[in-house]
DNA sequence: TTGTAATATTGTGTTTATGTGATACATTAT
DNA sequence: ATAATGTATCACATAAACACAATATTACAA
């Protein structure tokens, strides 16, 4: 009966989540820029501790989204390949579509927004006639 | 100096946390085989608890993920747009190439897998020659 | 209107991901 | 060898995401 293997289902997960975080996300969008840099570079330009950036590096490392080369005692990061531009930039404009929903999704459960914490707020320009629910009655 | 706007990096993290999670990629792949189902069937496909499951649906909703029709007491869910399974595929085409990596990134932290803890397991194929840890020294 | 079925919400207890600071490693310069 | 610099790891505290059970809603049918 239904169903299927829920393993792959797993690792799926976990490969997503490794866009899941602000940080990671600005890691890339650096390396977009610049093409490649070192942690420390990374460090100044993000502004975040080096052990922890060092290991949101580690997370996209193993997920496969920036590659490294060593020179020396330094890392240079890049993004892996094309694919994750490719990915990054769908994203990018299918959040457009939807910023407002994302920005409202509670994730599962109340808790998350504890009544009256602040939504989040979305600075993204919404478009316009973007059905904000997505729902049809018939 | 330097960063620019973190903002919409929070945003596009809650994005792809859209996809993040086992559950809500089974459901995206229900929906994909059976191009839509209401709540009721996707808990029997699913075999996880109505209330849960809805948890789950009203997140990818929100995130624009799937979208749903309303008939009588019955709301039909089915994937939103293309854009979704282009990014599913892509995604896997990738997992494809770093299941392995995938597997055992801890994401941040050792205390993600707590010493011994079984890594996660990776019942995807691996791709033969995939540069397992992509790190090059020159 | 009353009862019921189908969905959506909420309350609470756990698990897992994240933030920090300290520490271990590796490589180059003295 | 020894010190200094750049990175990766680790331990602990905290917060966010999740699972589950119970309850609230809404649309229908009798």
């Amino acid at each position: 009966m239904g169903q299927e293997d829920s393993g792959q289902q797993d690792l799926m997960a976990a490969f997503w989540q490794g866009l899941s975080h602000p940080i990671r996300l600005r890691i890339l969008d650096l390396l977009r820029q610049r093409e490649t840099a070192n942690v420390g570079e990374m460090v100044q330009a993000l502004q975040i501790g080096q052990g922890h950036l060092s290991n949101h590096l580690s997370c996209l490392k193993s997920c496969g989204f920036v590659s490294t080369t060593a020179r020396g005692r330094f890392v240079y990061y890049r993004i892996a390949d094309a694919r994750v531009n490719t990915l990054l930039d769908l994203g990018l404009e299918m959040l457009r579509d939807h910023a407002q929903g994302v920005a409202a999704c509670v994730v599962v459960g109340p808790h998350a927004n504890p009544a009256g914490t602040s939504q989040r707020e979305f600075l993204l320009p919404v478009t316009p006639m973007a059905n904000a629910d997505h729902e049809v009655r018939e």
